[in-house]
Order: C-alpha cells, then sequence, then structure tokens
DNA sequence: GTCTATAGTCGGATAGAC
DNA sequence: GTCTATCCGACTATAGAC
C-alpha cells in the first residue's frame, strides 16, 4: 500500500509471491494452480502465502486488485485523453466524423499495444480466463475499465454516424467494433494458424491497427490518406 | 457411432455422460469439474465413467467430440450451399459483390441461430474456456468447423473486395468480421449490460443480423435495399 | 517473517460383487 | 453394464520451532 519506502523482506516476499501468483493462476486457472507452484516459482515457502494473504483464494484475488492497477494506469489516460477531446466537439461540425475515427483509432490502439504485445505479459491470459467465470468479482475489471471503453465507443459510432447514442444501431455498432478488435486478442491459436504468426509484436499489431484503420474509414465514408 | 438402432441402456448412460460433462466442465472447468459432480449430473455411477470412456481426460475429449458433430450436422448443409454458390462465381461478375455479400450474411445468420440458441450455450462456454488452453487438443474444432468457416469467409472477403484470398488484408478483413460477430456469442454480459437484453432470443438476433447486414452494406459499399 | 512437518480433505481410479 | 467400497496421491491450511 505504500512505495514510499525502502521494501521490506516481507514486502519483497508479498510481491514475488503477486507475481507468481499472476504468472501460475494465468497459466493454469485457479484450480489446477498449485498454491506449492506458485512458492516455488516466487522462490518463496507454501506456508508463507497463508501468512501474507490468508490463503489460496485470498492471494487470487489480490492478484486482480494488482492488474487492475496496472491496467487502469496505462488505459485511463488514453481515455481521458478522448473524452476531452469529444467533449469539445460539436455533433455538426465540418471534422466531427474524422476526429471521431481518429479517437477510435487511438483507443485500439492503445488497448492492442497493452493487451497484445502484452503476450508475454501474463495477466493478459489471467483475464481471458476469469472472462468467463460469472462467479468471480471481476467487476473491478468489467466495471471498470471495459465498460468505459465500450461507453465511450458508443459515444464516438453516434457522433462518426450522426446518430444517438441511445439508438439500438449505435450500441450494436460499438459492440461490433469491439469484438473487431478483441478477436484478435482472445483467438490467438486462430490468429496463428490463420495468418501464420508465430508473434503478435510490433509489425503484427501494425498490421492489425492498419486494417482497422481502413475498416474504420470505408464504413464511415473517408478518404484515405494516410 | 451407430444411429440405427435402439438406444441401448449403455447407449443412454454414454449420452447422459457426455451431456453431462459438456455442462459441468463448461462451468467449471476441467481441473475444477469433479467426476462425481459429472455423474452426479448424469443421473449415473461415478465409476462409469471410466468404463465407457477410461478416464476424466478421455472424457473431455469425447465431449468435444460430441461437440463438433452436432456443430457439424448444423453448419456443413450451409457451408455446402455456399461453397456451391461461389464457386459458379465469376470474380468479374457484374453481381460478384452483392452475391458475396449474401453469402457472408447467410453464414452468419446460421451460425448466430445456432450458437445464439439458449440450448447451445454449454458448448460456447465449454469452447470459450478452452480457447486458452494451448495444451489441449481442441483442433478437433479448429481444423474442423471454425477452420473451414474462416477459410470460407476469406474467400467471400476475396471476392467481394476485388482481393486475392491470400493477402494479409484480405485475412485480417475477415477475421475482423468473424470477430464483429463472435462477440455476441461470447461476451454475453456485456450485451446484456449494454444493451439491456435479458435474453438473446429471436427479436434480438434479428437486430444483430440487420446490423450486421447494414455494416456490410457499407463496408462493400452497397446500397441497403431491404 | 520464515521454515518444517503434518493434519485433514478431496478426487480419480479401480477391484470385485451383482 | 452397473454398483459399492476403497485405495492412494495431491492439495490447502496450520501448528509450532526458529
Amino acid at each position: 500500500m505504500d512505495e514510499s519506502k525502502v521494501p521490506s523482506r516481507g514486502d519483497q516476499t508479498r510481491q514475488a509471491l503477486l507475481q507468481a501468483a499472476i504468472e501460475i493462476f494465468g497459466r493454469d486457472g485457479f484450480h489446477a494452480a498449485s498454491t506449492r507452484a506458485i512458492a516455488t516459482e516466487a522462490g518463496a515457502n507454501q506456508a508463507l502465502i497463508g501468512y501474507h494473504f490468508g490463503g489460496k483464494r485470498a492471494l487470487y484475488l489480490a492478484a486482480f486488485e494488482s492488474i487492475a492497477e496496472q491496467v487502469g494506469a496505462r488505459m485511463q489516460p488514453v481515455m481521458a485523453s478522448v473524452s476531452e477531446q469529444i467533449s469539445s466537439l460539436d455533433a455538426d461540425a465540418e471534422d466531427c466524423i474524422p476526429v471521431s475515427v481518429e479517437c477510435m483509432l487511438t483507443m485500439f490502439s492503445a488497448a492492442l499495444d497493452l493487451f497484445g504485445k502484452a503476450s508475454s505479459s501474463p495477466w493478459v491470459r489471467l483475464i481471458m480466463r476469469e472472462q468467463m467465470d460469472p462467479n468471480q468479482g471481476i467487476e473491478i475489471l468489467y466495471g471498470g475499465i471495459f465498460g468505459v471503453m465500450l461507453n465511450l465507443l458508443t459515444r464516438l459510432v453516434a457522433l462518426a454516424s450522426g446518430g444517438d447514442e441511445s439508438q439500438e444501431a449505435v450500441r450494436l455498432q460499438a459492440i461490433m467494433l469491439l469484438g473487431e478488435m478483441l478477436i484478435f486478442i482472445t483467438a490467438r491459436g486462430t490468429l496463428r494458424q490463420h495468418m501464420g504468426w508465430e508473434k503478435l509484436e510490433a509489425p503484427q499489431l501494425a498490421a492489425i491497427k492498419r486494417q482497422i484503420q481502413v475498416q474504420l474509414h470505408r464504413y464511415f465514408d473517408l478518404e484515405l490518406n494516410q
């Protein structure tokens, strides 16, 4: 909770356990992951999980809080910037559509960089895994980042299509756009097989972003001027 | 393997275990699901899993084969019809684009009907869960139905955009279109929250299909003539 | 704070009667 | 084919020495 001091021995252990937990829980899932494996990965003793966190489940939740912090730190500045940009945007303004589309691209780009290149980053696996366990309290992330993202995207679609953000068509379109991007993060196996990509790194991410740009420009009737 | 007879007692048990396995594995994941829970759900004895399938893991794989069969039975007729339709389609023909787009809609519609149905949601959960475990043998599904679907979609995108199906942009676009549709199946929680939909049934599916149609027509520069 | 040792639980597999 | 009973490994949690 307090990062102002030199980390003590206990803090180091705590941190190592958190990092190992994200790694192992993400790789094996909650039940398949054993506290022994996590302790080994962290170079700590298994009994210390009980001491520092109270138990396996509590460590799991602590791992999500840690992730939520990191994701927030990366995405919130982008979202704030986009929010600010459109708050001063008139729906009748001439540049309304191109600016809106540009904002969408900014958001998608940031998300792809964060969740995509982070293929090395184990917490993407953990988030995706958790995605489908309705029983968990991971609304930390959904109510948080993803919800905000989707709402912002809906406003942008409304602006770019001259509609209202309460319209069914606008909201559906926003979800579809989100899906276009999310598939690159969630269906990596398909991506590897269909594109022949071994990695998801800068060149691949650039290709994806470019295609999203093409798609958005065609959809919103803009000229491609790259 | 043979559906020509009245199912024997053993076949009934086998079938009940498979269905329960899809349900429980999908709900809890492989490790968290216990053979006892599956047996109870199936109204069968736990020891029968060993007898009929050999063990927990083998039951798991059998569940996927069962899903693949059922999905294949529903999707293959549609795919065959689309395949046939485009095999007699000239890339320079005047109606090439509208026909291709129509074929895409046919595929999406069939897939949404199949996976959107409440009765198939246990499959969907199981498939999605497996999506992120790279170690599993779920090429049962990917090498099969999904691969064929994506390849067909790629050919349609190539035809409709005047490109070649080996082009990176065409293949990425096909994945993006797939993502647009899949998100409605995979992210039902988001859908409920963002659209205020309690169910995913005929009226909702119709709205989704309509928006996909709008999107495809705008993307491929067609007039909407509904 | 960290360790060793272990208590207590659970779950997959299987032997063997019917 | 189905059932009961049980073995045995693996796991989490914790008591207690340092």
